[in-house]
DNA sequence: CTATGTGAATTTATTCACAGCA
DNA sequence: TGCTGTGAATAAATTCACATAG
C-alpha cells in the first residue's frame, strides 16, 4: 500500500466503478480485466489500474480482478461498507423525487427523514418517510445521521444547511443552486442542475442553434 | 480576442459567474471587480480574470467589469443568446420534477415537450406541458429541438437516446445511470445523482461514521 | 492609483510504455 | 504468456506576480 495523495478524480470515477462491478455481478460475472471494466465505465483501461494503484492495487497479474474483493476495497476507501442513514430537506418536487429515487440504495443510503417548512405538507408521508417541521432539525442528533440531502430554494439553503450542521451533520449533496458557507470540517457537493444544461449549447456546433 | 483552447473547467464555471451577475444585476449593481464576482461565485478572483482572458477579457483596467456587458458577453459565448427549446423523455418521479424546476429559465431554457411509453402517463398534463408517447419522440423534427433531458431508467436510456439522436437533438442531459453512446457530434452531460452522493462519506472523517 | 490581463511557475491529472509477477 | 502496477512523460488547470491600461 502506498501513500500518495489520492487525486480527487480518482475518488470521483470510484463510485462509477462501484457501479459496473455490481452490474457484471449480477450477470453471473466472477472476474473481470481492467480492459473489461474499462468498455462498462467507459473509462481507459490505464486510468482504472491507474486509479487502483493509488491504493496498492488489487488485482493480480495476468489474470485481472476478483469482482467479490475489488468491490469490497472499493466499499471500504469509499466507507459504503455499512449503511449510511440520511435525511432530506425540502419535499417540494426535486425533494419528493429524491425521495423516492432508487439509485441511492445501490450504495447503501437510506433516507431516513425528511423536513419541510410547509406547514401544508408536515405530517403527510412520502413514500415510508413522514414529513417533519424543518425547526425539528435540531432533534436529530440522537440518531447519529452524518448525512443530508437539501433542495430548498436558494434562499433557504443557508438556514437549512445551519440546523443541519448544528444538528453534527458532517456531509452535504446540495441541489440549491447558490454557494452555501459552512465550517472547514464539513464537506459538501453541490448538484447545480441548471448551471450542467446551461454549458450544453457551448458544445452544440452552431447552425442547428434552435 | 485570442484564440487559444478554452479549458473545459472555464466552460463549466460561466453558468455560474452569469448567475452570480444576474443576481447582482436584481439588486441593482451595475458594474463589478473580479474581487466581488468572486466572492459570491465562491472562486479566486485571478481565476475570474484568467477565465474571462481566454475570449480577450471583458473588463476595464482600474474600474471593473459592466455587468451589462459582460453577462451579454457570457450569455454568447454559451449560446444562450437565444431562448432553447428542450424535450423531456421519462416522466417518472425525477422527470415530473424537472418539468418543474424553476432554475432552466434563468438561462433561457423551455420544455417544450415530455414523453413517456407509460399507456397510463400519456394524454396527462404536468403544468403546460402534455405527455406524449415515447414512440411519437421522431415526430420532433419540425419543431427544430436541439436539447433533451432523459430522466428514463437506466434500462430504457440507450434506446430513449437512440430516438432523440434519430429526431435531430444534439445535446443531451442525461440522469440515468449508465454511459450512453452517441454519435461523434452529439454532446452529453451526465448527471448521476446517486454517485456524487456516494463519494461524500469518503470526505467525512471516520469516527462519526453512523 | 486601481483593478485588469497574461506570461511564467506550479500543481494536478492523464497518458504512455514497459518492468514484473502470477 | 497475459494483465497488472507504476515510474516517467505529457497535458491540463491553477496559481502567482506584475506589467499595463484606464
Amino acid at each position: 500500500m502506498r501513500y500518495r495523495r489520492i487525486p480527487n478524480e480518482t475518488v470521483r470515477r470510484l463510485p462509477l466503478y462501484l457501479r459496473c462491478l455490481l452490474l457484471l455481478s449480477q450477470n453471473g460475472n466472477k472476474s473481470v480485466s481492467s480492459e473489461g471494466l474499462a468498455r462498462i465505465a467507459n473509462v481507459n483501461a490505464w486510468q482504472i489500474r491507474k486509479d487502483f494503484s493509488y491504493f496498492g492495487g488489487f488485482g493480480i497479474r495476468g489474470f485481472g480482478y476478483d469482482i467479490g474483493n475489488l468491490t469490497g476495497q472499493i466499499r471500504k476507501i469509499l466507507r459504503l461498507d455499512a449503511v449510511h442513514n440520511a435525511v432530506l430537506v425540502g419535499v417540494g418536487n426535486l425533494g419528493s423525487a429524491l425521495l423516492a429515487y432508487p439509485g441511492f440504495k445501490t450504495y447503501g443510503f437510506r433516507i431516513v427523514a425528511a423536513f419541510d417548512n410547509d406547514s401544508g405538507k408536515i405530517g403527510k408521508k412520502v413514500g415510508d418517510v413522514k414529513i417533519e417541521d424543518a425547526r425539528r432539525i435540531g432533534m436529530l442528533k440522537p440518531k447519529c445521521v452524518t448525512l443530508a440531502i437539501i433542495a430548498v430554494p436558494a434562499a433557504a439553503a443557508q438556514q437549512a444547511v445551519d440546523s443541519l450542521v448544528e444538528a453534527g451533520v458532517k456531509g452535504i449533496l446540495n441541489f440549491s443552486p447558490v454557494h452555501i458557507t459552512v465550517p472547514k470540517k464539513i464537506k459538501v457537493i453541490t448538484i447545480d442542475i441548471a448551471t450542467e444544461l446551461a454549458r450544453l449549447p457551448y458544445y452544440i456546433p452552431s447552425g442547428g442553434k434552435e
